[in-house]
DNA sequence: GGCATATACATAGCTAGCTATTATATTGCT
DNA sequence: AGCAATATAATAGCTAGCTATGTATATGCC
């Protein structure tokens, strides 16, 4: 028996952060089954996303826009790129920066690869009520809201 | 304007396994900021609550216990050991089976590992009211077991 | 013009997940 | 006893995230 207080319980089934954990994963592998086929695959289909609405995006504009590390956004391009999904080229303007476009085939992924998405989301909520996944949806929003307030005022104990 | 029905509108902002998908990361890095400090990972750590309420389990166990693949589990201990939080004894009834056992030090980690761990879930959830938080971990439950459900029984279109 | 700083991107090296395969020990059947 | 089948764990190799650091181009100031 440890001396800490209120460390002795601790059930994942009542953890937020386990279930979230847990259910992104069975998210992501549901999207990879129905995405692989095409060809893309769990990290590159937000890149595809936003490509898809504006095309020409820059690696830094992506980061803003995707939330993730800019190292992580240069990895997943490269395998974009490798994959035929995009190309990049140097802008005249300004030596640094590159334009990312979709390829052809990149572009005539939309479709499909949102109808996956779309039937996912769909099938992984299928036993909510439409008043239940809006709350769902709801209070993710607000918790990630809460997540983005406490970021840089390091509001400690 | 693609020809598919249904695939021009994709918001990630009302997409459940975009949000999930974000939520995780953000309670990961959040888990992960506060037992760095203790000498635990968040791959770590789900392991770690398991020995906690029973040390010697098997691998086979806690793979079955925790729900991710064998390598992975069998990669999470290797670093495990390699960072002095348990030891793998080889049962002497089966040859082929491990007992995993906490050291002293893995042991000691319990009070301070689940602290932190409640306080990531107190804190990220700490917008909504009990009912909400309620409602949060409902819904959740729901779906995973909706994911659980349609596991074997390829319930395709 | 030249140098310090800032910006854009790439690279190295880590954890954590996955699938597929391999190695080893046990069990079961004949 | 011997061999096939099974069970346990390890290894190889991939994606996807992270931090930290390196590199190249722009920009600002003197």
């Amino acid at each position: 028996m440890p001396a800490y207080r209120g460390a002795m319980r601790f059930s994942k089934d009542s953890s937020a952060g386990y279930l979230v954990n847990d259910l992104a994963r069975r998210f992501a592998a549901a999207l990879q089954a129905r995405i692989k086929p095409l060809g893309l695959s769990t990290g590159v289909f937000p890149v595809m996303v936003q490509l898809w609405e504006d095309d020409g995006l820059t690696q830094t504009e992506l980061v803003r826009r995707i939330g993730v590390e800019q190292a992580t956004m240069a990895n997943t391009l490269a395998r974009m790129q490798r994959d035929g999904l995009i190309a990049r080229r140097r802008s005249k303007a300004d030596g640094r920066v590159q334009e990312i476009r979709l390829t052809d085939r990149g572009k005539s992924l939309r479709g499909p690869a949102i109808d996956a998405a779309l039937a996912v989301n769909d099938t992984a909520l299928s036993s909510l009520s439409p008043e239940e996944r809006e709350q769902f949806l709801g209070l993710m929003g607000k918790i990630i809201r809460t997540f983005d307030d406490g970021e840089g005022a390091a509001a400690d104990d």
